[in-house]
DNA sequence: TCACTAACGCGAACATTCTCGCGTTACTGA
DNA sequence: TCAGTAACGCGAGAATGTTCGCGTTAGTGA
């Protein structure tokens, strides 16, 4: 029941398969942007999306999990990978691109579905969506440091950026957002001389 | 449906309905105990503290929001203020508890009811505990202040020491966890200076 | 092209969750 | 002490969620 019943990782990945988990992520997009967040349910997906209900629970078996395979991949596929010439116009358009992945209510949401599915299955790994934006980042560091730029750690700049707007998002209800960026980055700077 | 029955805020917060609270959130306590997290229960929770289902519904009106008051309520009556004699060993048994809190089923099933609740009522404002947990990081600053240590914001110590915490526990499966506060430690002292 | 079978559609049975009205209990302020 | 009524208990009914077997469709490799 909480074994994953193969929710990406099908033995016929091909035509029809990938169709319905097109079609699916596009209704959870529709459904998501007509207003009304938190009264998405697995049964609204199905008429939406012309999936049966069984075969979504078959693939996915809980809607957290259809949601964070939804958003999961809506994000990776809007994947930065920007590049401003310097580091620090780099690195604040990633901000701004997390900023904007998390805030709001599909954020909430990708962040709900992503610990709703960990806490069920015990499963610790990200969805890959997450993992790719670390390799992102990891690009935009090295190509810095290939200009001559000051050469900074994935995990600093982690600590120091991602991980102060992400618990702003999470805890804090008059966070600044995306305001708070040019701050984090003059701290940054002053940390790497 | 979505505007808070009175989770709290009663107008009759006396003897029987303050034992009834007590009583849902030490049942929450007794089935989180009994491993099998994710298989927690609204109708359990209504067996296991004798309360009656339709009021489980009345009050709180979903399991998440029972969840996120139980252990809300859980994490602020242990809260730490801890007084060590100096800031930085303060703030490590203060960092220790927020990894304390967070990690583990508990921790994770908190953050998972914190963005249900937030999510689906739309309201922004963190439970009691979180402001609290605030608070105490005030009063550790001020008396660090008051001995003469190096005055520190506690924004600055929230963006520096838990953030990357708890960015470390939901996005990164092999997180340091608590043995990376020293290290947090360390760079918060030498920004101070 | 063709056989094999993974994956899906279908619908009904089953299970669980949620709601509601009414009677009872026991806070609360006078 | 004593109304007045907030909050709870109760149970049944409605709604929703979940599972299952069987037939059909259509990837996939030979």
């Amino acid at each position: 029941m909480a074994d994953a019943p193969t929710p990406a990782g099908t033995r016929r990945p091909g035509g029809r398969t990938a169709r319905v988990r097109a079609d699916v992520h596009q209704a959870v997009a529709e459904l998501l942007r007509d207003e009304s967040a938190g009264e998405l349910t697995l049964a609204k997906v199905a008429a939406q999306s012309g999936v049966h209900v069984g075969t979504l629970y078959r693939r996915w078996g809980t809607l957290d999990a259809i949601v964070l395979d939804a958003l999961s991949e809506r994000i990776a596929s809007q994947s930065p990978m920007p590049d401003t010439g310097t580091l620090r116009g780099d690195l604040a358009r990633y901000a701004e691109r997390v900023v904007e992945d998390l805030s709001g209510p599909e954020g909430l949401m990708f962040l709900r579905a992503l610990l709703a599915v960990r806490t069920a299955s015990g499963q610790a790994e990200p969805p890959p969506a997450i993992t790719q934006r670390f390799g992102d980042l990891q690009t935009v560091l090295d190509r810095a440091a290939a200009r001559g730029e000051a050469a900074l750690d994935a995990q600093d700049v982690f600590e120091l950026l991602v991980a102060p707007l992400l618990a702003g998002l999470l805890f804090d209800p008059e966070a600044e957002g995306a305001a708070a960026i040019p701050r984090l980055l003059d701290r940054i700077e002053r940390l790497a001389r």
